[in-house]
DNA sequence: AATGAATGAGATTTCATTCAT
DNA sequence: CATGAATGAAATCTCATTCAT
């Protein structure tokens, strides 16, 4: 499946070209083994914390050994932290491709809305290590160069957003940003990381699709009727 | 050599009192070395986790021994469903006094939102132990007699909330009572239960007195609009 | 052979006593447990150095297992150094029963250097030791609380030596102790410790019991040549 | 791509110089690379031990990598002992360039002292691999074939010195010139490689210039003194 | 009812060394 | 000659739990 994706890339028939074939089913491929591991100790960490993971565990279903672990990422926590920043920056890369800008801003804080509901409805181990980050008290995270301050995005999207909303008469002026993306943030991100309480205490699991449509309309509305500027 | 260095201490001379005598200042109490142990362990498995949490430390900080523990609690399980039993019996006590029949429904949104805030914002053990419930699949909880359905209570006092509200011609009639709790929940669980991360992503700690007060104000505000009738 | 050495202690003919017997074959007998794990870890940790050493070596030769290893030392650096403080206590505890203040100046200096040198020559555990922890930069022995100005009981006898000796006119005046201390210690740690690349060197083993006695007259002649007052 | 890279650096087109070029600046210069990894060797066993040293961290303070080690000198333990050759040849050399033949006995028995002292104070990781070596029972020493009775030349100077002392009636006639060597290595080495150990019980550092003097003065002094003849 | 001592199983990590290019 | 990647074996240490009194 992986194997000749690239049909472009020419046989050397026999005649060993000197420059290396990036594509050549290579025995050693650091990038690939990190890539893998990396895969793997998402799942785990997501799944079992970061003290419950298990070495061994995520050791076992890479395609190398634990050994190779320690070798790229020197220890338990130095993988977790990997995890961290991997995951971290998929979602930044997303965010980029969000072009709220070009859009009216009742029409672009939908799109933001929707876009983080959905982000955060899909991306469900991106929810659970935010939320063993927190049980953790964010320590791992302060250590992740790309961490600090990435935020700063959302927050200038939504400023964008606002602003222009207030010029054009139709948003409130006395709304604060990042207080606004902790709401928006509150609203798609607690249904999914709270979903097992919540289903066993109501008997309703918030994952189900049609659930899940009511609760992106429902969070939408709250957003831009919160807003919104009252006449 | 301890035993015995404290004849003031009488011996029952095998003649056992028949009931145990609750207000005597016995050397052994059960019921103190429960509580203790239960105490201990509340900070330690909110603090570190489930898996986080060690049974050492624990018992470290307790009056008793480690043994102790395990003849009351019968396993580190068993302490740490004890211990979610006794936070969510703690709960339950408080919301009978919330009487939000007896104020109009606009007014009675409010309480009931500002109770939620102010619960939440107060009870960090509890909303970590949620969280910490969540990253298990909620499968403690479940064994927990007094969880199930314990927020029946909250959803009739919504339902009663969004009936006379639409009958005043106040709230509009499409809002599904479980709906509006997670959206409550959620304004109100997240800025506590994810503060860490919060606060290292954007400088800011939500539990700052002046950000708790603005928050509050916010999230009242963004609920009374979303229920609020339009014309 | 310990069993039995103090009649005085009365065989309980089979009434127990109510008070725990200190010499009865205890299966839990904590000092004793500790005491085997040091013993066995002086060796070791003497044979093989701190990083040379093994605990799984260690707990083999030990009653116990492994695991009552780090539960009375907490790690492989703990146990190393209550041997140092096991080992520097033992020596003080001789150096106290050198009573060498009734004898004459020379007499006395002549006991201290025997009595140094057979110490060193008798105790190899505790030359190599004092080597390795020299190879570590003392950085372990600077923790052990026992160390520090322990040696203060030498320094105090050799000042006395030396005072009275020269006001008998017999010993220099510009001698001072801790300097003598240390050629001392050189003289007859020396040839212990650096035994094996000596005997390698020149054939010869310092250790042999004729050289050893010629050793030590030669060392006490060099010392006592040193103070003496030249006219 | 690496290869090649530098179009200066001429190819020798298939004719191999028969002899090395020692001056040339080649790229690949396997007598440098093997001094390289000496000398970073050196420090780390000296600093570490045998046992303590790690392959790793000599191979990350080296111009090479890992490997290049195993290729020159095969094990851990190859390189320690080429290490010692190395160091054991170091001083050879410089003894020879000690003439005390040419000095009357006591200035040529000072001279002697006073380079011991010097060497030992100023070569301490020399001092430091001899200890090393006693740790390990002179087992690897044992092996390297400068060592066996390289020493004989001290001693050969001591007698020279001793028999043209005794000849002119300026020393006892009683002292066998391998003790005496002991003597003297035993007061320039101990205070050097204990000092450590020393520093930390009296608080003194022997390494500090001013009582580096001291100790210097008094070595000779009882070096003299114990070989002088009393009349 | 209470306890200090003990422990087996398993977790994380380290190390000298070799492989494939 | 040179190298980055890889590794098996073994090391240190931790954990929830039970024993003997």
């Amino acid at each position: 499946m992986k194997k000749g994706s690239k049909a472009a890339e020419p046989d050397t028939n026999g005649i060993a070209s000197g420059a290396p074939r990036p594509d050549a089913r290579r025995k050693y491929d650091p990038e690939q083994t990190k890539r893998n591991i990396l895969d793997v100790a998402t799942q785990e960490f997501s799944a079992m914390g970061l003290t419950g993971a298990r070495v061994d565990a995520i050791a076992e279903r890479t395609n190398t050994t634990k050994r190779m672990l320690y070798y790229y990422f020197g220890s338990k926590e130095g993988l977790y932290q990997a995890v961290l920043e991997k995951v971290y920056g998929d979602i930044r890369a997303l965010e980029q491709d969000l072009h709220v800008s070009e859009l009216d801003p009742v029409e672009g804080m939908r799109a933001l809305v929707e876009f983080t509901f959905d982000y955060h409805d899909r991306q469900r181990d991106f929810v659970r290590l935010v939320t063993i980050e927190n049980i953790h008290g964010a320590k791992y995270v302060e250590q992740v160069k790309s961490f600090k301050g990435r935020n700063v995005t959302v927050i200038h999207t939504i400023e964008d957003l606002l602003s222009r909303g207030i010029a054009a008469g139709l948003f409130r002026s006395d709304v604060d940003a990042i207080d606004l993306h902790l709401m928006i943030s509150s609203l798609c991100f607690h249904r999914v990381g709270n979903r097992h309480t919540f289903g066993t205490a109501f008997g309703r699991d918030p994952s189900h699709p049609r659930l899940r449509a009511r609760h992106r309309a429902m969070i939408v509305d709250a957003v831009l009727r919160f807003v919104r500027k009252e006449d």
